[in-house]
DNA sequence: ACCAGCGAGGTGGTCCGACCAATACGGTCG
DNA sequence: CGACCGTATTGGTCGGACCACCTCGCTGGT
């Protein structure tokens, strides 16, 4: 009668912890929002030291899936698109070489979806906020600034494409020790008239709400870097 | 003269050693497939306790960054597109509503293009691989084997393409539990005849090597169980 | 009756030490 | 020379102690 506890042993107690939480919040059991019960509670519950339960809502915690508030409780993130994909960031500081021409890749395709989406759905509002960054980007030479607005306008109108999965991988492929790293060596190259062009150039679509030309300009912006990047590996 | 330790307290101790660790992964003082030194020394190493470097290191394990081996050590993954994109599948089981289109929008996106590129590029061996998962998919009425099949047969399309980050993500979007919650319902509405037919259209467009026919073919195919999962929820 | 301030209890964060379990390696025996 | 085995090493788990921070109710004054 040994068998009263329906937990097999596979895998460490810690990962399985860390399945039973995960599985209690795609259950429904618990609501994005919610508050846990304390570590120590939850550990006695599943029947693990308060040690491996920790390191389980750790890992939960650098996922995005959890949040815990010091002195307060550990509480179920709100589970949106830019709680998950936070950690996508982290595939790109991590990436080298021929890996990062294929995030390249995969951002020219995404990015160029997206912009033409946002052509067709862009707000005045929002194409302000657009040519806000536009302007103060090509008003200043200080590549941390640019930088900064570069990353802004594109996460603008990721936003304004509607779909905010998108635009948080979006965010991720952006991150900005990814683009620092790349754009130090493509920047030094001259090729700021050039961004600046392939910038009007996408303005000029997202101005006439024309998709199929936001998204060729997005796709060939992107796919400028993505070649230069391929150039610098293969020779 | 109390500042002799680098250590800005930001954030927790725990914070800080996956930062660290990470950086030393970005700078290249750690090489792919390399064992750290052991839990013990590293919390010496990092001035932090035995415990809370446990906590970083499950952290990193759970990313896909580090692989701790039982009675052997620590060691860098390799650090290749399917051992950092693994945590994916985590967005895709704990997404509901409206992100679950979002989801699939983003896997219309990418695999009605990993599908024309595959198009071009696919040997007569992976072709061959396609088939046999294509055959043994439309030979069952087993749910379970269907959906197996189903998924091997994007994943041959997907390595075909030629882009291992691509596909690392796309195999994300496609996690077990992700589709059978979503293909429960689906496949009820018969839409077993409808699905054969459209995977028939992207293998003939494979087998042409006729990418845009291949894009098309892909995109209805993801297309059609977005816009069903979007009435569901819309209505 | 109301509100500001304070204090105790609760909660996550950190540390320590011990022991268990799986592995790796070297010595020993056939 | 090779298979076997024991021991040292290393990650995995546990329990407890203490600290830092937050919450909320109590208290006191207005």
């Amino acid at each position: 009668m040994n068998v009263d506890e329906a937990a097999p042993q596979k895998g460490t107690v810690t990962q399985r912890a860390i399945e039973q939480i995960k599985a209690m919040i795609a259950e429904g059991r618990l609501e994005p929002g919610q508050r846990l019960p304390t570590e120590r509670d939850l550990a006695v519950q599943l029947g693990i030291s308060r040690s491996s339960m920790r390191e389980a809502i750790r890992a939960l915690t650098v996922l995005g899936v959890l949040e815990a508030r010091h002195g307060s409780g550990i509480y179920v993130t709100q589970l949106e698109a830019g709680d998950l994909l936070e950690t996508f960031g982290v595939v790109a500081d991590l990436s080298r070489g021929p890996r990062l021409v294929e995030l390249l890749e995969v951002r020219r395709i995404l990015e160029s979806t997206a912009t033409a989406l946002a052509a067709a759905r862009i707000t005045p509002d929002q194409l302000a906020e657009v040519e806000k960054h536009l302007t103060a980007m090509n008003a200043t030479d200080d590549p941390e600034e640019i930088l900064a607005h570069d990353l802004a306008f594109h996460r603008e109108i990721a936003a304004a494409a509607g779909n905010e999965t998108m635009a948080a991988i979006l965010e991720g492929l952006s991150s900005r020790t990814f683009r620092a790293r790349v754009w130090r060596g493509y920047q030094e190259e001259g090729a700021f008239t050039r961004t600046r062009r392939e910038h009007a150039a996408i303005h000029r679509a997202l101005v006439a709400h024309d998709p199929e030309a936001a998204r060729a300009a997005a796709a060939a912006h992107v796919g400028e870097v993505e070649q230069w990047l391929r150039t610098q590996l293969g020779g």
